[in-house]
DNA sequence: TGAGTTTGTGTGTACGTACACATAAAACTA
DNA sequence: TAGTTTTATGTGTACGTACACACAAACTCA
C-alpha cells in the first residue's frame, strides 16, 4: 500500500487545477460546475482516494440541529433508567457539534400518555425524530404524521416491521426467544413444562413480546426434538398486587421445569421463588437491571439475556446525529447482539 | 440544569478580562503568567465548567507521533488474523491525526522471532509500543527495555501480572475459566470427566493458558458442589499431525462428558469428533472463527467464548493514541466482557 | 446593443484551539 | 541611568473544511 499522506481538499484543487471552492462544490453535489472540472476533480478524487477529514467538518458547521427522543419514563424502572442516563450522556457529547436533543417521557402502562409526548415533540419542530415504538398502533400513527412532516426517524428497542424508518437500533426479539428457549432447554433433562410468563401492562399492543413468545415455541418445533418439554403461555394480570395469588396457582402444575419472563420483570418471579424457598425452576429473562443482577449472582436467577439498551439508546442517537450532520446513511437494521449472561460472566459486563 | 452555550477559550478570556494566549497558557500550564491572572482564569474555568473541544484540539494539532505495534503474525491462524484487519482499521482511522502505527508481525510458536520482532520494532524509534506478550519470560524482558527508553506500553489479549504497563486490555482468563466450567457443567448431568485441553505449541511461557485451567478447576472446587464430575488436564504434543493419536488415546476414557479448549484451537477436536460420530461429548472453546462458527452452527459445538479480539486490538491502539494525542490516562485493566456464544445467538454477533 | 441573468470560478472568513512571535512592563545589572 | 534580561500578556497564523460573497464571462431578451 502506497504511504498515503493525508490528502485534503487543498491537495486536491491543486492537482486538478482548480481553486479549493470549485472542489468543494464538487464534493457536496452544489451544480456550478464545468463538466471538464467536475470530471478532473471526480478523477482526482479517486485516484487519491480522498477521505474527508471529519475532525476538520464537523468543527466548521454551525448549523444548530433539534432532535426530539421520545422514550418511557423511567420511574420504577431501571431499565429505562439506564436508557435515558445513556441519552442524556449522548446529549452532552453531541452538544458540541451543534445538537440540542430534547427528551420526551412517556408512561409506559398509558397509551395516552405517548401520544401527548409525541405531540409536545412536534410542536418544537425538530429536524429528526427517536421513539420507542412501545405501543404499536399509536406507534406506527405517529410515524405516519413524521412521514408527512418529513421527518427523518430512528426508532429502537422495539421494531416496527415494514416501517419507513430511517433507521431500527434493537436486537432481533424473535431470536431472542428462541435463544431463551435454547438457555432452558441445555439446563433441564426431566420431562415437563416451560412457561412464557408475560406481564400484561406492557403486552397490549406490545408487538415484540409476541416476537420473543414466537421465537421461543419455534425452537421446540423446529430446532430440536425434545418430546419431553411442552410449553405454556401465561398472561398475568395488570392488578399489581396480585401476582402472589396467580403465580400459586400457576404452581399447581407440578411439573414447571423452566420459566421465561418476556421482559427485565423477572425479578418479580424470582423474589416470590426465593420467598417459597422452590429451586427446582430454572428463569430466564432480560437485561442487567440491579434487582436482576443480585439474583443472577445468587444463582436465583440462570439466564439473562442483555439487550444493552444503554448502547441501543447511544447508537439511536448518534445514527440520527450523523445522518443529518454528516449525512450518513445508515443501515435499514442494526441489530445488536443478545448477549447471555450468568453467574460466572455478569461481572465482566458490569 | 443550566443551558450551557458550550463556551471555549475565548469565552474564558473575556469573562478573565485576559487574552486567549493568557488562558492557553494557564490551560496548559506552560507557566509566565501572573498569580492574579492565574486564579483569576482557574476560577472562571471552574465556574463554567469549561471542557475543551477535541475536535478543534486534534485538528490543530500536527505533531506526528510514530507507534509500534508488535503481535503475532497471522499466517494460519484466523484469530490473529482478525486482529491484525482491526489494527489495519485503526491504523488508517488515526493516520488523519498524525499517528503513525507500524506493524511487526512474529511467528506465535518462535520466541527467537518476538525478540527479532521488538528489536526491530525499537529501532525504529517508536513513541509508544502496544504489544502481545504471549511469551512471559520474553515479554517481561522487553517491557523493561521499554521502561528503560522511557516508553508507554499497552498491551492486550494476554496480562502480563505486576507489570508498569500503561494498561491491559482484554478478559480476565481466570473468570473465563469459570465459566467455561460452568458452561459444561450446567449441560451435563450425568457422572463423568471433563477435560480441559491444551495445545502445547502455546502452552510454554503463556501464563494466560495457565490461568484459564486454574479458572476452571477453581469452578468446581469452590462454586458447585458437584461431586459427580472430576477434571483432567491433557497438554498435547505439537508434532502437528499426530493429534489423532493423542485424541484416539484420550477417549479411552470412556466417560468423558465434556471437553474445554483454552484457545480457538477448539475446531480440531470437534473435527475430530465429528468425523468419528461422536456426539455425546459437550464442547466449549474460544473465539468466533470460521471453523468455530461453522460448528457451533452445526451443533458440534456447544459454547464459544468470544474474547473479541477485533475490539481488543482497536482498543489497544485508541488508548495508546489517546494517551500520547490527549494525554488521556487510561485506566490500568480494561477489561473486556466474557461473550458466550451458542447456536442461537450467534447469528446476532456476525 | 445594453441591461439583466445565468454559469463557472476564486477569495475570504469562520469554527476552537495551539503555538510562535511581538510587545510592553518590570526587574536586574553595571 | 542606560542597557539588558526577565516576566507577563496580547496578536497572528495555521489546522481542513464549509459557505457566503465577489466577480468575470457567457448567455438571454427586449
Amino acid at each position: 500500500m502506497i504511504n498515503n499522506p493525508v490528502v485534503g481538499i487543498k491537495d486536491i484543487a491543486r492537482l486538478a487545477g482548480v481553486s479549493i471552492g470549485t472542489v468543494d462544490r464538487v464534493l457536496h453535489n452544489r451544480g456550478r460546475v464545468s463538466k471538464e472540472s467536475l470530471k478532473k476533480i471526480e478523477q482526482v478524487i479517486k485516484d487519491v482516494n480522498y477521505r474527508p477529514n471529519l475532525i476538520a467538518r464537523s468543527l466548521v458547521s454551525k448549523k444548530k440541529i433539534k432532535l426530539a427522543l421520545i422514550m418511557p419514563d423511567f420511574k420504577q424502572d431501571e431499565y429505562w433508567k439506564q436508557s435515558q442516563k445513556a441519552a442524556e450522556a449522548a446529549k452532552h457529547n453531541w452538544a458540541v457539534y451543534g445538537i440540542q436533543l430534547d427528551i420526551f417521557l412517556f408512561d409506559l402502562e398509558d397509551t395516552a400518555s405517548f401520544s401527548k409526548a409525541t405531540k409536545k415533540a412536534l410542536s418544537f419542530k425538530p429536524e429528526g425524530v427517536i421513539f420507542v415504538p412501545i405501543f404499536y398502533d399509536k406507534g406506527l400513527l405517529f410515524l405516519k404524521k413524521c412521514e408527512e412532516n418529513n421527518l427523518p426517524v430512528v426508532i429502537f428497542n422495539t421494531h416496527l416491521p415494514a416501517s419507513k424508518t430511517l433507521s431500527y437500533i434493537g436486537t432481533d426479539s424473535f431470536q431472542s426467544g428462541m435463544l431463551a428457549a435454547e438457555l432452558l432447554n441445555l439446563s433441564v433433562h426431566e420431562k415437563g413444562k416451560f412457561v412464557i410468563l408475560h406481564f400484561d401492562e406492557e403486552l397490549k399492543n406490545s408487538a415484540h413480546m409476541l416476537e420473543k413468545e414466537k421465537g421461543f415455541n419455534e425452537f421446540f418445533l423446529k430446532e430440536t426434538d425434545n418430546i419431553m418439554i411442552s410449553v405454556i403461555t401465561v398472561v398475568l394480570n395488570n392488578t399489581r398486587h396480585k401476582y402472589q395469588n396467580q403465580f400459586t396457582a400457576l404452581l399447581n402444575n407440578q411439573d414447571i421445569r423452566g420459566i421465561f419472563v418476556s421482559t427485565s420483570k423477572i425479578f418479580i418471579i424470582a423474589e416470590f421463588l426465593e420467598q417459597k424457598k422452590i429451586n427446582t425452576i430454572k428463569l430466564v429473562g432480560y437485561d442487567l437491571i440491579t434487582k436482576n443482577i443480585d439474583l443472577l449472582k445468587r444463582g436465583k436467577i440462570n439466564f439473562l439475556i442483555n439487550q444493552n439498551i444503554e448502547r441501543q439508546t447511544e447508537s439511536a442517537i448518534n445514527t440520527m446525529s450523523n445522518y443529518l450532520l454528516h449525512k450518513q446513511i445508515p443501515e435499514k437494521n442494526i441489530h445488536f447482539p443478545l448477549e447471555i449472561i450468568t453467574q460466572q460472566n455478569v461481572i465482566s459486563y458490569l
